[in-house]
DNA sequence: GTGCATGGTTGACCTGCATCAATGTCGCAG
DNA sequence: CTGCGACATTGATGCAGGTCAACCATGCAC
């Protein structure tokens, strides 16, 4: 269970061996409240007051968070590392439906049940908060209700992204528009760096993008052999931002 | 523009030919306001002013109600016929990320810009709600907002669905999916029939789908020669819902 | 009636990606 | 060191579904 870690920012907080804990030990006491998406809706005050709400907790890699069609008894914010979340049919196959990186919300819906499972790709950080709690706060806060709305909603637009890319595109598109959404996405959170970091397997990106892993290895090797990027361990180079912006958009 | 109309539920409330109009105008005076999914959020009074908020307007088949990136200036609820959302590529390729049924809500995340492009399919009646007075209306009841946000949830949920079956599933799965996806919706709006109305093109099922109109033909065609459905013009009669949904199930 | 446009079906063929299989690499256990 | 398991890459082969093309049915304009 604890390992050295193959964390997903070697150079910021990296995250120290033996840590690994569920909700609520004593090992996850300095983890840190991050409420990044939702704050701008918060002042000081009611940041101090959802945060007494939380309690942080650490996942190891390839632990569960939550599983499919289990009662949403809360939800997380995620600190630290990477979570997939994904979807499973009866025979076994897989589709990702997503990689929630720090700053992402998860069961924000506050439905009855969890309507993913969400397993930790990395060493990961979340605050977890109670939904019964959560739901009482929200619905006395209006403005961070309808901030939360929103935030659905970009959510919704995104996975619509995704249908795009599942129902529409090519094995090339789907890796370069995975790639440039990632690097966009890391951007965002401070996270942007000269390698891309990849912490999830080959068969994670397949299951994503509606590929197989032979497929998505010999997308890489092309797109190496093109010099668009540079496939290094746990990452990607890229050479050729332009290129791979262009094939992404199609 | 006016023109005899193909209704998408032949027996229930037949549109009247010439009836096309753009919201505003005196034809559409009529047009019942529906708030066929919130209505249980709310009480009559709740109701009524919600209603006056409100305008009616009908839409004839392949007009559209809103461009994708299109300032958002209105909030949408069908309340009779059917409007398929999509999205294209620049080089246009276009995947469908859904029909909205009576009942159904468009624009409801209340972003800057929708995120989709909405067209009728049928003659098609809406309620439109101009945005900021939805919004302004909504901030102030909060057990309405929250209703909202539950949809949102539940629209989430079908996005990623369809992510799976665009993802994952072969070209039959994808079809049994979609007619069994449908017969239910319709179903919970007490629109089911013997023969299950297809008014959408099978260009539209493809691009729904991820296929080619062609192996929608063909596997209709399949389908059919296995006893499982019946073709028939603008529709479909299922003779073997088990089996229909063994295979949509996967 | 003819002519034309639109939409659907079917067949022949092709190809992009899946499948199957072999091989390589790394990390770890003993 | 050897052996093993997890993961990635690469090659050979197959096939589901795409592409191209012919054809038919329907509806409308004239």
């Amino acid at each position: 269970m604890a390992q050295a870690a193959t964390t997903s920012t070697p150079p910021t907080s990296p995250v120290v061996p033996g840590m690994a804990c569920q909700h609520g030990r004593a090992a996850c006491a300095d983890c840190k409240v991050r409420l990044l998406s939702v704050c701008a809706a918060l002042n000081e005050q009611e940041l101090a007051e959802i945060e007494s709400l939380s309690q942080s907790c650490c996942f190891a890699p390839r632990s569960a968070l939550f599983s499919q069609e289990q009662p949403a008894d809360a939800v997380f914010n995620v600190t630290e590392g990477m979570v997939r979340l994904y979807k499973l049919l009866p025979d076994g196959r897989r589709q990702i439906v997503g990689f929630a990186l720090p700053g992402d919300f998860l069961g924000l819906a506050l439905l009855d049940r969890y309507g993913v499972s969400a397993e930790a790709v990395t060493e990961t950080r979340a605050c977890r908060f109670p939904r019964k709690t959560f739901a009482e706060y929200v619905d006395e806060k209006p403005h961070l209700l309808r901030r939360l709305h929103e935030f659905a909603g970009h959510e919704l637009s995104l996975a619509q992204d995704q249908m795009v890319l599942l129902g529409r595109r090519s094995a090339e598109e789907r890796i370069a528009a995975f790639l440039v959404g990632l690097r966009e996405r890391l951007a965002r959170i401070g996270q942007s760096s000269v390698t891309l970091s990849l912490p999830m397997s080959r068969q994670d990106i397949a299951d994503f993008l509606g590929l197989t892993i032979e497929t998505v290895s010999r997308t890489f090797t092309k797109l190496a052999k093109d010099k668009v990027l540079l496939v290094v361990p746990d990452g990607a180079r890229i050479m050729n931002p332009e290129r791979l912006e262009a094939i992404a958009r199609g």
